[in-house]
DNA sequence: TTAAGTGCAAAAGTTTTGCACCAAG
DNA sequence: CTTGGTGCAAAACTTTTGCACTTAA
């Protein structure tokens, strides 16, 4: 679990430094819910209401960093842009499934995979950030409507947010 | 293994059509050496190369169609942007650890994981399309230039490719 | 014939950057 | 002090769309 201190004391081993903007930053990842993550735009957003805000810049430049420092992970899921969610260690480390068809997302754990993820990556002497395994399926509905015979265009399923399960 | 004629039999279930340039783009993803994979821009040059010029709006909307027919898949590595690759079935499929630091990929099989993914898929009732895990992680040319503590902001191993290393 | 698909150009987003100013260490 | 970080505004890209024209079936 990261801290204000831990974060600090990488920074610094890197002569980077902590900053009240990348403190807020973490803080928002660490009390999100189980689950949920943002894209650039929503922590941006979710600043400018608490009356935190930060430059969209300051945004996307302290999100690829603290990615490449392993502190979050990217995700890629069926979303037009990229969302985050703090980086947790097992046991509250999962992975995503995303149908193809409506967009929904769904979460699951897995232990076997992360196993499998430190293998390769010790047999290929590198050293773990994250693993993320993603599914790309069809949901039940989807299903139940046809699939993959008579889907239209933009058929989206009732579950759907709105605007995501567009084609 | 998709053939012209599948992809126009699929496409015809559901109301599609066949046209030369879907034709053209499957083409290409079939011929494309193992490992390889393309953005939306790449195949855009590469066509315009080969005189075969298809508009960049036709192949953003082919690439989506087909990756929501699970005859490409949608890879989001370290690069910028989205890049696409045929959705191979086993022994063909395979995983991706991309190093955080140079952004470079390695490919990897894992039989298991795609185990665990169909035992997945089938507990939630859903129907698989495609499963990848990718591994971020750290390669031992970071490892060895002292990572995590004295990496710098646009360091980049010897390996990474132009313009990809960089924070 | 006729609905789906394409190309073009314009629009809409997302992400990155240069630069002057600010502030952590 | 010194150098890294921030905010702003502009630039650079990527992706989507409206529309008139083609074309597969």
């Amino acid at each position: 679990m990261y801290t204000s201190d831990s974060l600090k004391a990488e920074l610094h081993a890197k002569g980077w430094r902590l900053t009240p903007q990348r403190e807020v930053i973490l803080q928002v990842f660490q009390n999100l819910p189980k689950g949920k993550h943002l894209s650039a735009d929503d922590l941006y957003e979710l600043l400018e209401k608490r009356g935190e805000g930060i430059s969209l810049s300051t945004i996307y430049r302290t999100l690829k960093l603290m990615t490449r420092m392993g502190i979050v992970r990217e995700l890629e899921l069926a979303e037009v842009h990229k969302h985050y969610e703090l980086n947790r260690t097992a046991p509250n480390h999962h992975h995503h499934i995303v149908c193809a068809q409506c967009n929904r997302t769904i979460e699951f754990d897995n232990k076997t995979v992360l196993k499998q993820a430190i293998n390769q990556v010790e047999k290929s002497g590198l050293e773990l950030i994250d693993c993320q395994l993603t599914i790309y399926a069809v949901c039940p509905e989807a299903i139940s409507e046809g699939f993959p015979a008579i889907i239209s265009d933009n058929w989206a399923c009732s579950r759907a947010k709105k605007s995501e399960g567009k084609l």
